[in-house]
DNA sequence: GCCGTTTTCGGCCCGACTGTTTTCAGTCG
């Protein structure tokens, strides 16, 4: 069992415990203990055989047994014994915006709710607006949420259903009748969620791949003609459809989508004397064999395009010479949006710096959380002189990496970033972002955040729209208008890559690059591993049509020296 | 449940906001 592993046990325990135990710190231990070990490499038990594990900061004696627990058998007896309290409904109605753990206790004791629909029923019936603590704007608001909610029902975020999909290409291409296998959908196309794990086979026993792939579901598939569905463990649909080897790539392309995509393709291939269907490309009544995707773009005259272009954003006309040369995750050379255990991190300076290392890059930008950010561990000013002090000698010792002082500094709620003026000036670049009242009008979130804009020692906007997939909805802001301002004032704007945020949206990166905005992938790492989310921000820059050039992050450390310099003194 | 120590208990990231109250509990970031 890995440390990730445990580490989500452990952190499902802290849920758990948070709505049955009474002491709310117990809940957050463990939630700390799967902090500290989330992303480490720890070995657990090796460390569990020579009774080391206290020796990691938040594991005690008792969240060691636990651990030991699962590293030998698998499972953990406490999990046991607080999911046997819980019925499994009560997660969701905790995701309600504006329910805690307190008010989910009240409604299960007072109402006996246990599940959104429970939940549901007893807003609708004007139930809850009498409890006490509760009122009739809470109640509506808890009606609005589960609508919310529902609309979230059957979507997973990228890495949680790719994860899943990998497994399945695996397995099928490991299947001895299976001749080749591939990702398709929304997937492929790596939006940054999709409602269901698409997949197509190449194989001349259809029936025994597909009967073996439902079966791996466990349950009574759904099967109609070349295709099987199986609900995973998580209510994520996975599909697959079986097809001959010969129509093999024409139905790839085709179950890859989108749609807007495909209606151009076809109108193409109308042209060409060929036609484009669900099973296949068709040269009159013959199937026509094609030994790859680009075979069938080059004989409809067009370059190939990548998957994660085909939305129907004008791909299909400029594929006839003027598709950019997307960026690529070797491109990048740093990045500038990551935090240490100053703040709410869970690596030192030095082990950032080291992973930055590791990556090949050549410049690693810290931006810490700033004061305003207490819940974050926010930096206070002489908390911001110790850490440019370790900065400053690991700079001096060469090695290798160029650590940049940053700092993610709060956007107040009247626009003015969270320290005075000396101190930010002694940061080599300044992340901005939105914390912090997010229940304001457009016209005053868009005002709030331009204010930010044109203050001078602001570099990098981040997460422009405050939007958490699947959670939370984007902020009420003029997103246009902010990026115009970011255009005029020289500020760049980050594409978050946390696959929570993906924020700026990949609909809006082309804007943002046509007005020359420039545009960092950034990682917002809290961890050595979180480092790695800049692969999801390169698929949304990607979608976004980004070349590298306009990705600040590919350029060289002297070119970005250059360019914080050149920004500071004209501040 | 963990931690630190002026150890063996008492505190635990902390301040703003909201809606419910009528002075504050609960939620959120």
């Amino acid at each position: 069992m890995t440390a990730s592993e445990v580490a989500g046990i452990l952190a499902e325990i802290g849920r758990l415990a948070e709505l049955v135990d009474p002491n709310p710190f117990r809940a957050r231990a463990y939630a700390q203990a799967a902090r500290a070990l989330e992303g480490s490499d720890l070995d657990l038990a090796r460390l569990a055989h020579a009774d080391h594990l206290t020796s990691i900061p938040g594991i005690g004696p008792g969240i060691a047994q636990a651990i030991r627990e699962m590293v030998t058998t698998g499972s953990a007896s406490i999990h046991a014994e607080l999911s046997a309290q819980i019925p499994a409904g009560l997660y969701a109605v905790l995701r309600v915006p504006g329910l805690g753990t307190k008010k989910v206790r009240t409604l299960r004791e007072q109402l006996g709710i246990e599940s959104l629909d429970d939940l549901e029923r007893a807003a609708a019936e004007g139930q809850v607006a009498g409890l006490s603590g509760f009122g009739a704007k809470t109640e509506q608001k808890i009606l609005q949420g589960i609508a919310f909610l529902r609309t979230t029902l059957g979507w997973r975020r990228y890495p949680d259903a790719l994860a899943t999909a990998v497994r399945l290409l695996e397995w099928l291409r490991g299947h001895p009748a299976v001749g080749a296998a591939e990702i398709v959908g929304g997937l492929r196309r790596r939006m940054e969620v999709v409602n269901a794990v698409e997949l197509v086979a190449a194989s001349g026993q259809p029936e025994q791949v597909l009967e073996a792939f439902a079966a791996l579901g466990g349950v009574r598939p759904t099967r109609r003609v070349d295709r099987a569905t199986f609900m995973l463990q998580d209510g994520l649909p996975a599909q697959l459809r079986c097809v001959p080897v010969e129509r093999f790539v024409g139905i790839t392309a085709w179950e890859t989508g989108g749609e807007v995509h495909l209606q151009e393709l076809s109108v193409r291939a109308d042209a060409c004397g060929l036609r484009l269907t669900a099973d296949g490309v068709y040269q009159g009544a013959e199937p026509l064999p094609l030994p790859a995707e680009s075979t069938l773009y080059e004989m409809l005259g067009l370059e190939y395009v990548p998957p994660e272009l085909r939305e129907g954003c004008g791909e299909v006309v400029a594929a006839t010479g003027a598709l950019p040369r997307l960026v690529k995750e070797e491109d990048l050379r740093g990045t500038f949006h990551c935090h240490t255990s100053y703040s709410d991190g869970t690596a030192s300076v030095a082990e950032m710096a080291e992973a930055a290392r590791a990556r090949g890059w050549s410049y690693l930008g810290l931006a810490d959380h700033s004061r305003s950010a207490g819940y974050a561990g926010g930096l206070s000013v002489a908390a911001v002189a110790k850490q440019h002090r370790e900065i400053d000698a690991w700079n001096r010792a060469n090695r290798g990496v160029h650590i940049f002082k940053g700092v993610e500094s709060d956007i107040l709620a009247d626009g003015s970033l969270d320290y005075d003026d000396a101190t930010l000036a002694r940061f080599d670049y300044v992340v901005g972002s939105v914390h912090s009242g997010f229940g304001m009008s457009e016209r005053e979130m868009t005002d709030r955040v331009i204010r930010a804009v044109r203050n001078a020692r602001l570099t990098i906007l981040a997460h422009p729209t405050g939007r958490l997939l699947l959670t939370r909805d984007a902020y009420a802001i003029d997103l246009r208008a902010v990026i115009d301002a970011c255009a005029e004032h020289r500020v760049a704007v980050e594409i978050n890559a946390d696959p929570h945020r993906l924020d700026l949206d990949w609909r809006h990166v082309r804007y943002a690059a046509e007005r020359g905005v420039l545009i960092p992938i950034n990682p917002d790492a809290h961890s050595t591993r979180g480092l790695d989310n800049v692969a999801f921000g390169v698929n949304m820059a990607r979608k976004g049509w980004l070349q590298a050039g306009q990705v600040l992050n590919t350029w060289t450390l002297e070119e970005v020296e250059t360019y914080f310099a050149d920004r500071k003194q004209n501040s």
